[in-house]
DNA sequence: GTGATCGTTTGCATCGATGCAAGGCCCGGC
DNA sequence: GCCGGGCCTTGCATCGATGCAAACGATCAC
C-alpha cells in the first residue's frame, strides 16, 4: 500500500487537488457537501498529510527546534517536557538537540544550523554564546531559554535569577543561618546572576563578610556539587550552616556529601536550591528549592516565537528587528524539610 | 540575506545545479578543481542544505522519531540522550516525541503518524499497542525499545526483563533477604516479565510462598512507589526485609517512604530497583540497580532501522516483512548501599 | 436586463533538491 | 583512424503540497 496523496484523494471525491488542500487546511470557502464528500474520500484512504511537501512549498514546517545542553539532566528533561506539551496544544512538533553545552553546536545553531526545518529555535545555552555571533541578528525565530544572551539582544524567557536567588537566600537567613555557602560560581551569566544575588540578600541582612562565601564548580551537576561540599568539609575552614544551590542538581550531590559525612540536614547545615525538580521532593531530607513554572515558560516562549514568525516567517525573510523582549516569569519557594532549621528544633 | 540555493552556489562556482548537488552528497566522480571550486564558493556564500527539499525528492530525511511515554521520567530522558548521541554519530537528527503513555497515541504513531517526516520509528510503548493494530505490519521501520510488541511481532531492543528482574531478586536473596516484596506490577508486559523473574528467582531460592508479595501499582513514578509502600507499611501484614522495585522511580519513592517511616534501609529494609537512573547513586542511601546499557540500546536500535530503511527505504514501499528481531542487550548488577545488608552489620 | 459582487472551484507554476539517463570528452586498443 | 568505454558534467522531470489568480456560476443592485 503506498502513500495517499492529495492527488488521490482527489481523483477519489472526484474534485480538484486544490480543493482537497482547502478542505485540509480549513479554507473557510468550501461548500458543506464539498467538504462532506472530501472528508469521506479522506477518510476512506486515510491520508496524513506529508509535512515534507507542505514545509517546502510554504515555508512554514510545523516544527520548532528546542536544543538543551543535556537531556539526561533533570531540570531539562522537565522543560523538554513542558515545551513538547505546550507544542502539542498549538499542534506543533518540537525537534530535540542536545548541545552538550558545546559553545561550537550552539553557535551552529544561533547561526541557523536548524532554520531549514524548523519554523523558530528555542535555546537554553550552557555557555555564552561568542560575541561575534551575538552581535548579528539572525534571520529566524528565535528564542533564548533561561539564560541571558550578550547584551540581551534576543528575546528571553525565564526566572529573573538574581531574585530567585536572593528569594532562596532571604529564606535561609530567615531560618537562621548566617554562614550561608553558595555553590555553583561558573563561568556562565547565569552562575553571575544567581551568585549576585546570593550576594544581595547577605548583604540585606547585613552578614558578616568572613562569613560569605561563594565556591565555584564547571558543571551544574550532582557530581560538581558531591565533590565541592566533600572537599569543604574536609577543608580546615569553620563549617557553613547552610549550603544554597544554584540549582537542585547541586544541592542533591551536596545533600549527598553530607549525608556520607554524617552531617545532618537541617539540623547542622540547611540546604536550599533551584528548580524545584521532581527528584527534590524525594531527596533526604526533601528539598527546598525555588521553582520557576515551567508550563508558563514555555507558553511565553512559544508565544514570543510566534510573534516572530508573523514578521520573518513564511517569506523567510529577515523582519524588522525584533525588540529584544526579556521576559519575567513567575517562581515560588517550595520549603521542605532541608531548610526547616528552626522547626527541626535546633 | 535570503536563503542560499543551491542554484546560487551553481551560478556562483560557474557549475550545474547538479553537479553543486553532486559535491554536496560525496558522488566520487567529480574532477579535484570542479570539487575545490564548488567547495570554496559553498564556504564563501554559507550554504546549508534544505533537508525538507531533499527529503521530499529522495525520500529520506536524515530524522528518525523516538517517542517516550514521558520525557520527564529519568529513564526515559537518559534513554533519548543516549539515543539523540548515538544518532548524531550517524548524522542523524532525533524527533523526540512524547506520547504520555497515551495508546491512542501510541497506535497513531504504530500507524505511520510520523512516517512523512521520519525514516524510521523508536518506540518506546507504555501500554501494549491495540492487537488490531499490532497485526499489521508497519510499513516503515520500526524499532521497538524496551516493551515487547503483542506477539513480538516488531524488532525490540532492550534487556531481558525476566533475566534482569531475577538478578536483582538473587541479589536480594544473597543478603539474606526472603520476605521480599516486588514492587510494581501493573498491566504492562514489562511489568508481566518482572513479575516472572521475581517469582524465578523466589522459587530457585525456595523461599516460602508466605513471604512471596507482590504490590501492584498504577505507573512506575516516584508518587506511587511512596504511595505503595506506605500503604503496606500501615498495613497490619508483618513487615518485609526488602523491596525490589520494578524501576528505579519507585525505588525512590519507596526510600523516601520508609525514611519518612523511620525505616532504615538496609538495615531493617533492604531495597532495588532496575534501570540505574543517574539519581540512584545519590539517593539515600544509595540505590542498588541493575543498569542496562543505553549506549548499546541506541547503537543497536539505530542498526536495526537501519537494516530495515535498506530493504523498505527511499522507495517508501513495504518490504519483505521484517524478521522480528527481539534483541537483549546486556545489563549489569550495580550494588550500592540499600542492599548492603551483612555488611551493614545488621 | 446588465454589470458588479461574492462564493466556490480550478489550473498552473513553484518551493529546492535529487533520480535518471544522456552527452561530451579523453583515453587506449585494434 | 575509428570505435568502445570510463570519467565528468549536465538537463529535465519529479517528489507532494500550496500561492496565486483566473474562471465559473449565482446572487444582487440599479
Amino acid at each position: 500500500m503506498a502513500r495517499v496523496r492529495m492527488r488521490d484523494v482527489a481523483e477519489h471525491a472526484g474534485v480538484s487537488v486544490r480543493t482537497v488542500s482547502n478542505v485540509v487546511s480549513g479554507y473557510p470557502h468550501v461548500s458543506p457537501e464539498t467538504r462532506a464528500k472530501v472528508q469521506r474520500s479522506l477518510d476512506e484512504l486515510g491520508y496524513r498529510m506529508d509535512y515534507l511537501a507542505r514545509g517546502l512549498r510554504s515555508g512554514r514546517t510545523g516544527f520548532i527546534a528546542l536544543a538543551v545542553p543535556f537531556l539526561a539532566e533533570p531540570y531539562f528533561a522537565e522543560l523538554a517536557q513542558a515545551v513538547i506539551r505546550a507544542a502539542g496544544r498549538r499542534g506543533i512538533t518540537v525537534l530535540v538537540e542536545a548541545t552538550a553545552g558545546d559553545s561550537e553546536v550552539e553557535r551552529r545553531i544561533l547561526d541557523g544550523g536548524l532554520t531549514n526545518v524548523a519554523d523558530g529555535v528555542l535555546l537554553s545555552a550552557l555557555t555564552v554564546p561568542a560575541a561575534d555571533v551575538g552581535a548579528r541578528t539572525p534571520d529566524f525565530p528565535l528564542v533564548m531559554l533561561g539564560e541571558h544572551s550578550v547584551g540581551n539582544q534576543f528575546p528571553r524567557v525565564g526566572i529573573d535569577n538574581v531574585a530567585a536567588a536572593r528569594t532562596a537566600v532571604e529564606h535561609l537567613v530567615e531560618q537562621g543561618c548566617r554562614r550561608i555557602v553558595a555553590l555553583g560560581r561558573n563561568g556562565s551569566e547565569n552562575g553571575r546572576q544567581r551568585t549576585e544575588g546570593y550576594q544581595q540578600a547577605m548583604a540585606a541582612a547585613r552578614v558578616r563578610r568572613v562569613n560569605w562565601l561563594v565556591v565555584p564548580v564547571e558543571d551544574w551537576t550532582r557530581e560538581q556539587g558531591y565533590a565541592a561540599v566533600r572537599e569543604l568539609l574536609e577543608g580546615d575552614g569553620p563549617l557553613p550552616d547552610a549550603v544554597f544551590a544554584f540549582n537542585d542538581a547541586l544541592a542533591v550531590g551536596a545533600l549527598r556529601a553530607l549525608d556520607a559525612s554524617g552531617v545532618r540536614v537541617p539540623e547542622d547545615v540547611a540546604v536550599a536550591g533551584i528548580d524545584d525538580i521532581q527528584e527534590a521532593a524525594y531527596t533526604h531530607p526533601p528539598l527546598t528549592s525555588v521553582a520557576p513554572d515551567l508550563d508558563v515558560i514555555a507558553e511565553r516562549a512559544l508565544a514570543l516565537l510566534e510573534e516572530q514568525t508573523g514578521r520573518s516567517g513564511a517569506a523567510r525573510e529577515a523582519g524588522a528587528p525584533v525588540a529584544a523582549v526579556q521576559e519575567a516569569t513567575p517562581f515560588r519557594l517550595v520549603v521542605r524539610e532541608s531548610s526547616r532549621w528552626r522547626s527541626a528544633g535546633r
